[in-house]
DNA sequence: GAGATTTGCGAGAACGTTCTCACAAATCTT
DNA sequence: AAGATTTGTGAGAACGTTCTCGCAAATCTC
């Protein structure tokens, strides 16, 4: 009678059932060295039939590694672009062999350094981070001296060299301006993104996160080219996830000559605007305009289509994973800027003004 | 000079710096067994000035349990709702110093087994798996015979018995229906999800997801309820992620006597009921009205809302994980079937018809 | 057919931790 | 003060794998 095995089957279960010793069953199964072809045979039937599988904690262990990367993310509930991220990064590792651990960081600086603590004791092979701001990094340059592979995703933090992932935000956000000044629009409301415990206001804080300030220059090089004044701009900064949002739209729209249009860095800003725009009988695309960055489904189903800047989310998700694992395998790559092209896509939320003269510069 | 040691250190340089044995230098860091208050404070400081940190993979593979959790979801585009539910277990398990594996299965079976498989092999302490289908359920049988912890996350499994957390979504729709039949709705569009390659129909599939299902039951229930006729009922099958859902929501508006409202099982389909509506000028909550499963930041931010069956994605996640600890820490917990309440959420979406006489069921 | 090479396999160490056990020193008991 | 107990520590095994090394058998070389 079989004496029942409580736990799993090892690979010396599998040895003793081959009847050979445990280095050439590993050898069978890992398929590599010295080994005759029928041993193998033996060896795998021998596995099967014990439905052996082997311990990559075990595995990890001894060869040090572990196959598994860390992600180190914000994951808030409107802004899909990091959840979409999420799943392309956890996607494409699947398909180089590598899982992915992750954690949420709210975009709070003490979760992140935790989180990559955590993430380093658990011994992942590398790490991909979505910095929480560029203010702080230090934490980042002890990883870097560890040795631990490192990718930026979507942010750039000066004082680090790390390759860098990030979108041309500086282009799409200028192309959004050039647009919406041909579809006739003068006065442009710009509701920014920020973190933290900023509530809002008109003055730009000192530090922001690079792909933020990416748009704030691209919006300010759009202006400067078409020659929109500093008088014809309405600048809101405020931090997401709170009531000051929709305080700040309100003061935009609350302006005695309002804006006709409002880009706004993020989806969580755009919701904010078609909330407020709703709750005061204003049809976007008519009465008032919005553009934001990100695309989403909701943003291409409404009617109107709302017009967005679009970021190729699953790109730029895949080609982190790749750079990654480039520097895992072989460390000292040389760290790269990548920056993928953003798009605008026009759709009905850009109100057609052309016709209206009395939006003119002159008037300014 | 000392020497420079290329990787990080170990317990061994703590206990050598420390003047303490490695057994010694152990029960140092982990605060168990006896030990001098003096030595604790003695190798604290010698890992504080090594910089060391504990290898939990070393840890894991001693101690027979990793402190991590696998998660076996979908994730698509548009469904936030796995998204908010991955975020809240994710957060959950941190907050019991867990943490989690993600794999994606896309809804598809062979993933599905092959992340399990995956997963287990990691040693995970335990998985939360969102079934893709009721019909096969052998892995998962296979997984609790091994003696694995496993819960059920937003779906049933007959002929599984595990712990499963789901929503009360047959009180959700029929609470729904009731809602716009109040409103004065007679003629009911009904968009089902359905998995798979199904194509669309108006006839129903074999196997449906049991949240699904429970929509299903609920949709039929509050109809029979308040005598809505089969023929004031225009049932649509279709699988998301294609150009089904458009095809079958072209089929239901083209009907003799269209219906005056469409009720939808997921965002997915609700979203294709915006397009649709947009693309022929229909103004939701006037010319057609609407309301769908879980709620999103875009249903309320729209104008007008999108009326909808929200779900408490949060405590969901929470007590997901919660169950899956206590089935770790002391394994032969019993199964449960955990059911959370869903609201209906009233927004603008659905128009009132009161006043409208001929929409009185006496003309069907 | 004798030496050189290749082939196949096993013994044992190693990865970094924790845990059991044993034992000496310190403290308590009466 | 002698025995009993408690306290603090270290030696060594264990977790399951892979990898290095050595050795015997098989094969090749001329």
């Amino acid at each position: 009678m079989a004496i029942q095995k409580s736990s799993a089957p090892t690979i010396i279960d599998v040895a003793e059932r081959a009847g050979v010793s445990r280095a050439t069953a590993s050898r069978a199964m890992g398929g590599y060295g010295r080994i005759a072809a029928d041993t193998v045979e033996r060896v795998r039937q021998a596995a099967t039939e014990l439905g052996y599988r082997p311990n990559e904690v075990a595995r990890a262990m001894r060869q040090g590694r572990t196959k598994t990367i860390g992600l180190v993310i914000i994951a808030n509930f409107t802004n899909a672009f990091f959840d979409r991220a999420t799943k392309a990064i956890v996607d494409a590792a699947k398909s180089h062999g590598y899982q992915v651990l992750i954690t949420n960081t709210d975009e709070d600086i003490a979760a992140e350094r935790q989180a990559i603590d955590t993430l380093v004791d658990k011994q992942v092979d590398g790490l991909i981070v979505v910095p929480s701001t560029a203010a702080v990094h230090d934490h980042l340059a002890t990883l870097q001296k560890s040795g631990k592979p490192l990718v930026l995703f979507d942010r750039r933090v000066d004082g680090i060299v790390a390759t860098t992932i990030t979108t041309d935000d500086f282009s799409g956000t200028e192309a959004a301006v050039r647009h919406a000044y041909a579809m006739g629009h003068r006065r442009f409301g710009f509701l920014v993104a920020a973190a933290g415990n900023y509530g809002h206001s008109n003055e730009r804080p000192a530090v922001m996160i690079s792909s933020v300030e990416d748009r704030i220059n691209g919006f300010m090089s759009g202006c400067a080219d078409l020659g929109i004044k500093p008088k014809q701009q309405s600048w809101m900064f405020c931090e997401d996830n709170s009531r000051h949002p929709e305080i700040a739209v309100a003061k935009l729209l609350d302006q005695p000559k309002a804006p006709t249009i409002i880009l706004t860095t993020n989806n969580d800003m755009a919701l904010v605007v078609l909330k407020t725009a709703g709750n005061r009988r204003l049809v976007i695309g008519k009465d008032i305009s919005l553009i934001t960055v990100d695309d989403s489904q909701w943003a291409a189903a409404m009617a109107p289509g709302i017009t967005v800047v679009a970021r190729p989310v699953e790109e730029l998700g895949a080609i982190t994973v790749e750079k990654l694992l480039a520097e895992i395998d072989s460390p000292g790559q040389k760290a790269e800027k990548i920056v993928l092209p953003t798009e605008l896509i026009a759709r009905g939320s850009v109100a057609n003004l052309v016709m209206y003269p009395e939006n003119e510069p002159e008037n300014y």
